[in-house]
RNA sequence: CGGGACGUAGCGCAGUCCGGUAGCGCACCUGAAUGGGGUUCAGGGGGUCGCGGGUUCAAAUCCCGCCGUCCCGACCA
C-alpha cells in the first residue's frame, strides 16, 4: 500500500469509498467492465448476511428454491410495464452450441416471469396457496454506469416470490417482509432505515405498490437497501396463474416479490466506514476478535503464542452465546511489528482487538481495543469471555445509535421553503420530510432542478400537521408526506 | 452516444514538451538486527512502456490508426 492514510472522507466521499473497499480487500475490479469480484473478506460478510436473512425467511414460512438463469425473451414481454422497465438493461444470449437460437434468451435481471410461469403449473386450487418461495441467485442488469457493490452489471441477491389467494394476504406479506428487512438492517448491519411506499414513478416495473428501506449514507445521500412489492394480479394475468376458489370460481392469484442484495455491503461501508477503513458491526464480522501477541525474544514468542491460543480457546469454547461461538483469529505472523498489524485489522474492520504481551501475562490481563471508538482498556483474563461478549454487544448497539443520531441530525422535519430545499440538496444534503400534492409533474420538476427524488412516503411516522400540511413546491394543501433526498 | 483525462513492474506513479542503457515508492524474495501504534540496514527478482503501422542510425518519447479504462453528462423499476 503506497499511502498510509486513506483519502479524507470529507473531501471526496466517492474516492474514499472506492479506496476503502479496495484496500480492505472486500472486492476488486474484474476484467469485464462493471462486473466485480467479491473477495473472501467481502464474501465473509455476505455469508453472514445470508445466514441471518435465511433464518428470518424460514421463520416466516418461506422455502428456498432455484430457477433458471436464462429466461425466454418472450416472457419478459408478457407484462407491459415489466418489459418497459427491464428490456433496456437486459443482457441477451443469441447464440448457443455454435448456432443462432430460435428465440433469444435473456439473462435474468429479476425472476418474476420465469417463477410465475412455473407457479401457474403448480397451482390448481386455493388449497395450493400460498406459495412462499425464496431464491438466492445472481442477476444481470446492464447499467451504463457502475460502482462497487452499489450498482454492478452482475450482483448477488435474494428474491422472494409468493402467490396468495387474496389481495389482503399479499399486501400483508409484502409489508411483513419489509419489516423483516428493517429488522435485519437495524439489528445486524446497525444501519437505521426509513420504510415507506414508493411513488408511482419510482415503483417496480409491473408492481401495484412498492415498499422500500431507505438508509442514509455519510454523505447524506439515500441508499435504497431493500424493496418489497405487492404485484397485484399483473403477473398472474400475464402468466395465467389461476386457481379455483372455495366458491368454485376461477380467480387470478396475487403475487409479491421482495429482494435485497450485496448492495447492503456497500451500505455497511458507507454507513460505518471511517478514515482508518471499514468498521464491521460484530454480528456481521467474519472475525469478531483478533488477538495480536507481542514478543521480543524467541522465548517470549513461544510463551506469548501459547497464551494467545489459550485465550482463543477460552473464547471459542465459551457457551454463553449458545451455538453462536465468538469468532476469533490469532495473528501469529512474524516479521511484522504489532503496530502494522493493528492498522491492517482496523482497515478490515475487525470489531475488537486484543493485545497480549509479557506485561499482560505477568498481570493476568490483556489490552482490548474497540474498532468503532478506537478506545483501549485492560481486561482481566479471569472472566474474559463474558467481558468480550458484553463489549461486542455494546459495540453493536453503539454503532446503530451513532448511525441513527447522524441520520436524525441530517433530517429536516420542519417545513422549509423550496429555495432552502434547493440550497440543501446542492450543499450538504439531507432527508427532507415535506408535503407533496401528489402531482408527478412536481416530482419531475424537483428531480430536474435538484436531482433529489422522493425516496418514499414514510410509514414510520405520520405527520398530519407538520410538513405534510402543504406542498413544499406549490404551497397548496398536500396529499402526502414524502421524504426527499439525493440517492445512489 | 456527447465532453474531458489517462494507458510505463502486482499497486501507485515519474520519464513524453526537447528521441540516445527502463526509473522511483509500496509490495514481493534472502539475511541480520528490531518488536506495547504503520521497523531498520544490506542484497535480490520482476516490465514485448495498451496494440498496429510510419518517420529515424536510434522511439516509452514524434506522426497516423485502432483498442481499453476512468471521470462528467445521458441512464439507474
Amino acid at each position: 500500500m503506497s499511502d498510509k492514510k486513506l483519502t479524507p472522507r470529507a473531501s471526496d466521499f466517492s474516492a474514499w469509498y472506492n479506496e476503502t473497499v479496495l484496500r480492505a480487500e472486500l472486492a476488486d475490479y474484474s476484467p469485464v467492465r462493471g462486473c466485480m469480484v467479491i473477495r473472501p473478506n467481502g464474501y465473509g460478510i455476505w455469508e453472514r448476511m445470508q445466514r441471518a436473512l435465511d433464518d428470518m425467511f424460514k421463520a416466516t414460512g418461506h422455502r428456498n428454491a432455484y430457477f433458471p438463469l436464462f429466461i425466454p425473451e418472450s416472457f419478459l414481454h408478457k407484462e407491459a410495464q415489466h418489459v418497459e422497465g427491464f428490456a433496456p438493461e437486459a443482457a441477451v444470449v443469441t447464440h448457443g452450441g455454435g448456432k443462432k437460437l430460435e428465440e433469444p434468451l435473456v439473462v435474468r435481471p429479476t425472476s418474476e416471469t420465469i417463477i410465475y410461469s412455473m407457479f401457474a403449473k403448480w397451482v390448481q386450487s386455493y388449497r395450493d396457496l400460498p406459495i412462499l418461495i425464496n431464491q438466492w441467485a445472481n442477476v444481470v442488469r446492464w447499467e451504463m454506469r457502475t460502482r462497487l457493490f452499489l450498482r454492478t452489471l452482475e450482483f448477488l441477491w435474494q428474491e422472494g416470490h409468493t402467490a396468495h389467494a387474496t389481495h389482503d394476504e399479499a399486501e400483508a406479506e409484502a409489508r411483513q417482509m419489509l419489516q423483516v428487512y428493517r429488522t435485519f438492517m437495524e439489528e445486524w448491519i446497525a444501519m437505521p432505515v426509513v420504510t415507506g411506499l414508493k411513488s408511482e414513478s419510482e415503483k417496480f416495473a409491473g408492481a401495484l405498490r412498492t415498499y422500500s428501506c431507505e438508509a442514509m449514507m455519510q454523505d447524506n445521500k439515500a441508499l435504497q437497501a431493500g424493496t418489497s412489492h405487492n404485484l397485484g394480479q399483473n403477473f398472474a394475468k400475464a402468466f395465467e396463474l389461476t386457481f379455483q376458489g372455495e366458491s368454485g370460481a376461477t380467480e387470478y392469484a396475487w403475487n409479491t416479490s421482495w429482494g435485497a442484495s450485496t448492495r447492503m455491503i456497500g451500505g455497511l461501508v458507507m454507513t460505518h466506514g471511517d478514515d482508518n477503513g471499514v468498521r464491521i458491526p460484530p454480528k456481521l464480522a467474519p472475525t469478531e476478535v483478533v488477538i495480536v501477541p507481542i514478543w521480543k525474544s524467541d522465548e517470549e514468542r513461544s510463551q506469548l503464542l501459547e497464551a494467545a491460543y489459550n485465550v482463543k480457546a477460552s473464547l471459542t469454547s465459551w457457551g454463553g452465546r449458545g451455538d453462536d461461538r465468538i469468532r476469533v483469529h490469532v495473528d501469529a505472523r512474524e516479521g511484522m511489528k504489532p503496530g502494522a498489524k493493528y492498522y491492517e485489522w482496523e482497515l478490515q474492520g475487525v470489531p475488537v482487538r486484543l493485545e497480549i504481551g509479557p506485561r499482560d501475562l505477568a498481570a493476568g490481563t490483556c489490552m482490548s481495543a474497540r474498532r468503532d471508538t478506537r478506545a483501549k482498556a485492560p481486561l482481566a483474563m479471569s472472566n474474559l469471555p463474558e467481558s468480550i461478549a458484553a463489549l461486542l454487544t455494546t459495540i453493536q448497539g453503539d454503532m446503530l445509535r451513532e448511525a441513527r443520531e447522524r441520520r436524525e441530525a441530517n433530517s429536516v422535519r420542519e417545513p422549509i421553503s423550496y429555495d432552502r430545499f434547493k440550497e440543501l440538496m446542492e450543499g450538504e444534503g439531507a432527508f427532507v420530510y415535506a408535503g407533496w400534492n401528489g402531482d408527478p409533474a412536481i416530482e419531475a420538476k424537483v428531480k430536474e432542478e435538484t436531482k433529489a427524488t422522493i425516496r418514499c412516503l414514510p410509514m414510520d411516522e405520520f405527520l398530519p400537521d407538520g410538513p405534510a400540511a402543504r406542498c413544499m413546491v406549490t404551497g397548496e394543501p398536500a396529499k402526502h408526506t414524502v421524504i426527499w433526498a439525493r440517492a445512489y
